[in-house]
DNA sequence: TCTGGGGTCCTAGGACCC
DNA sequence: TCTGGGGTCCTAGGACCC
């Protein structure tokens, strides 16, 4: 039999943070988003405050400051190096693992003939402690759906100590009643909305349903749950990640920009960026999408443009992309409004190595991969931003700041963690 | 009067995820 | 004043082809 366990990092943020601030421990900790927007991260003391996933800060400042709340910007470089060490750890205790995400990752148990499934997951959560400092829930089930519930149940009874198992189906069927379908993986609210009408309220509710009805009210994605949910597993374990499909820089601004300058200096950062993200994969595109749009927060003139451009040859040239980027927001910015966010992306990736050249009139590639080295060279030793194009701005009013962000422990030599003796 | 029938590809929009 | 960012998959409908 098939045997997955899913295992996730609690509070995984605010857990990072932890480990490398002592101070932090037992203090209720939140984790901001981008930009300081709102929260997406929270330890168990913070939720007790009342304070919710994806709360503003603005709402919750007076708040955090009454009661001690340890707030921090996120940390992406250090969360992803921890992510990397206790995926290096899962692999110890699996012949194959899929990252699924920064701190979930599924492990497939199934050859591991007369092991103790239940005692190699908390020797497994041991470990992981142990050697990362970060607290782990792991669940065990006959498919990934099973396994994420699990881990759901595990997190929330502490008699379980961190696993459960839910091979069983007699044993699971009771504890999955009492578990509401809003807490299934891939239920959202619209599909929980349909169910509601049905009288489908729990997770036993949801594996009883009619595989049939399920597909009509919530096409092969919601037939494809209820299998999982009985036990037959539809969905694999995925130990390579496919190529990526899109990629994309989108931010919020920290103001309002009203004038065409500050808004293509904005969005020649974000394809700067981008076009970093390329280069890191390997990838290239020959199509850009430029957006730009006001806030339905504010009041006055509302206006959402966007527009895409194709190039003659496909790069992940920072100023070819640049080029176009600028021109698209040009063609489409309109004058009187406040913008509120704005953003670049792309749905046509290939691999940069099978970019054809254009007949006439091409980059001249060898000039630009000599270029685009040392740029990323230099960010990579100096940081990100250190270099970049004159067009990216320099006073830069619309960037968001990250008034609450920790050291990058992990990552850079100058902000290492001090000890004394 | 009748106005095929399948393919494929692309796009937009909805839904969901972390 | 301040409300994240970045992905994936599915479906329906239109364009186009033979």
């Amino acid at each position: 039999m098939t045997v997955f366990a899913l295992i996730d990092g609690n509070s995984f943020y605010c857990s990072c943070e932890r480990v490398f601030d002592p101070t932090l421990a037992k203090r209720p900790v939140i984790v901001l988003s981008n930009g300081d927007g709102c929260a997406v991260a929270r330890t168990p003391e913070a939720k007790a405050l009342g304070i919710r996933m994806g709360q503003p800060w603005f709402q919750m400042r007076d708040l955090c400051r009454t009661h001690k709340v340890a707030v921090l910007s996120s940390n992406y470089a250090l969360y992803g190096d921890m992510s990397a060490r206790m995926n290096e750890v899962y692999r110890l205790f699996s012949p194959a693992i899929e990252v699924y995400s920064i701190d979930e990752s599924f492990l497939d148990l199934s050859g591991l003939g007369g092991t103790d499934l239940v005692t190699h997951a908390r020797e497994l959560r041991a470990t992981v402690r142990q050697w990362t400092g970060i607290p782990t829930c792991v669940g065990v089930g006959p498919t990934k759906t099973l396994a994420k519930l699990a881990n759901w149940v595990a997190k929330h009874d502490p008699e379980r100590g961190g696993v459960c198992d839910f091979r069983d189906e007699a044993a699971r069927l009771p504890v999955m009643a009492k578990i509401p379908v809003t807490e299934v993986w891939g239920m959202g609210s619209a599909s929980v909305g349909k169910l509601e009408a049905l009288g489908c309220r729990t997770a036993a509710d949801l594996a009883r349903l009619d595989p049939a009805l399920a597909r009509r009210l919530l096409t092969v994605v919601g037939e494809r749950i209820v299998w999982e949910l009985r036990g037959t597993s539809c969905l694999p374990l995925e130990e390579v990640a496919p190529q990526r499909k899109g990629c994309a820089v989108t931010r919020n601004f920290a103001g309002r920009v009203e004038d065409l300058p500050t808004l293509q200096e904005a969005v020649a950062a974000h394809t700067a960026r981008l076009a970093e993200k390329l280069r890191h994969h390997g990838l290239a595109t020959d199509a850009l999408t430029v957006f730009f749009h006001t806030s339905t927060h504010d009041q006055g003139p509302q206006h959402a443009a966007s527009r895409t451009v194709t190039l003659p040859e496909a790069t992940n040239d920072t100023l070819a992309l640049i080029r176009a980027a600028r021109a698209a927001v040009a063609a489409i910015w309109r004058p009187g409004h406040r913008y509120s966010k704005a953003g670049v992306m792309t749905m046509s990736l290939i691999r940069a190595e099978d970019a054809a050249p254009p007949l006439f009139d091409g980059l001249d590639r060898e000039r630009s991969a000599r270029l685009m080295g040392a740029l990323d060279a230099v960010n990579a030793r100096w940081g990100r931003g250190t270099l970049l194009p004159a067009s990216t701005g320099l006073k830069r009013p619309w960037a968001t700041r990250f008034e609450h962000r920790s050291p990058r422990y992990t990552t850079r030599l100058d902000e290492l963690p001090r000890a004394r003796a």
